[in-house]
DNA sequence: TTGCATACAATTGCATACAATATAAGAAAA
DNA sequence: TTTTCTTATATTGTATGCAATTGTATGCAA
């Protein structure tokens, strides 16, 4: 029991170096509890558990909650309460399959339309990708340049909603655990796939940034199948 | 000034009779405001005004605009306040383009793996569909059959995440006014698309259940192009 | 022993009070 | 007259208390 949340929560500040207010830092709390396996998915969230290991109180708590729940991240038990959504075996396909879609949607929309600036943009985050791959840069790291990658490339799309779903999704995989970056033989992999979306995208080609970006997003549910598998070891040991 | 929520906060009931909890009661009373247009799209939502014309405490309003927030109707303004999102001309045809994609990826799905007995659901809401059209119903009950028509193929693509996502895009166009069945001539095409993406589901033909959605949908973009244009000549009378 | 009812406890939903911050207005000085 | 600083006010953020609902346990009866 009493699983130490204190520990995410100094870290969480604004970028201007000051603390976020507390609904917004809560959110992050919490989120960062569900990826490190601290809440365990389908556990019952109790509002006054859970304020006064935060350190705040019940408003902002419920707040930050019922943003996550708006999210997908946080469901209604059947008695009620509030859960961490667990995703099954299919939800993790159609998960999935929901963002194969739209990714390439996105990347066949910025190769048609994405200005000079965009264009360039997403050239040096590839780049910088590239470069971190080498030095043999930490998952988290790299983790968190995909998710730039990712999103410049929604960006460049123009479409404010896809941006926002897609974010919307990306944020949902905090629920599948460890991303696939922990599988170093994977690593290389989605630097290969990257460079040939980006490019597409440099290149003007719809139509080849469409087929890279459904290519990477199927080899990446193989990826997460794998995870899922090698997962299970884990729990042996 | 004092516009009269009250007149549609009687109306807020559950499918049992019940009352709905204040949070979810002042989420239905915001969206048929917006709708009715009685809250202006870009006005600031303060919320002790609201709070008592409602006739709620600000905790419950709060938690209900908040989740408006999440779902992108509502914006933060630069000054900070809450107000209603406004769309503008570009973000129209993104709102379009997004569903059009899902929609026929919906469609697509269903007609692939619907079971007997959705297949069976979704022909039944056609055809009521066909018999209320020809008895001349008014749009808000047409339109809310159209919701139930598009909502059942969507539960039929076995994709929980496609099904929120348009449930989630489908409340958006709340913010657009009124519907597509306000114009007369459309309200018939409405029925022989549907007819014809129903028939392609019937028929297990994920081809034709797709393109035929995304002509649906090409079509629905153009009427809703007219009804701005006729709206701007409502607004001159 | 099992099923149900009733009472008690736990938890959430709502309201109000308080605190902090942002905004605007007015006065004083340049 | 304009600009800036101060003060007052408006608005949002947070905490706490109370009420209502829901889950749970215990006891009684079949």
């Amino acid at each position: 029991m009493s699983t130490d949340w204190a520990t995410h929560d100094l870290k969480v500040q604004n970028h201007h170096g000051g603390n976020l207010a507390a609904t917004s830092r809560v959110r992050h709390v919490l989120i960062a509890a569900i990826i490190a396996g601290d809440i365990a998915p389908g556990a019952r969230l109790k509002e006054i558990d859970l304020g006064q290991q935060l350190g705040v109180s019940r408003t902002p708590l419920r707040e930050a909650m019922s943003a996550l729940k708006a999210e997908g991240i946080l469901s209604i038990g059947e008695n009620g309460g509030l859960r961490v959504r667990s995703l099954d075996y299919q939800d993790i396909h159609a998960l999935y399959q929901l963002r194969a879609k739209l990714e390439s949607m996105a990347a066949e929309l910025a190769a048609e339309q994405a200005s000079l600036a965009e264009r360039e943009f997403i050239a040096e985050i590839r780049a910088k990708e590239s470069i971190l791959i080498n030095d043999g840069t930490s998952p988290a790291t790299l983790a968190k340049l995909n998710g730039q990658f990712h999103q410049s490339i929604a960006l460049a799309s123009h479409n404010a909603f896809l941006v926002e779903t897609l974010q919307r999704l990306s944020t949902l995989m905090v629920l599948l655990g460890p991303t696939a970056y922990s599988l170093v033989e994977r690593v290389r992999e989605i630097g290969a796939e990257h460079d040939a979306i980006n490019s597409a995208i440099q290149t003007h080609d719809p139509i080849a940034a469409k087929q890279a970006a459904s290519t990477h997003l199927q080899n990446a549910v193989k990826a997460r199948l794998q995870l899922i598998a090698s997962g299970h070891k884990d729990n042996m040991d």
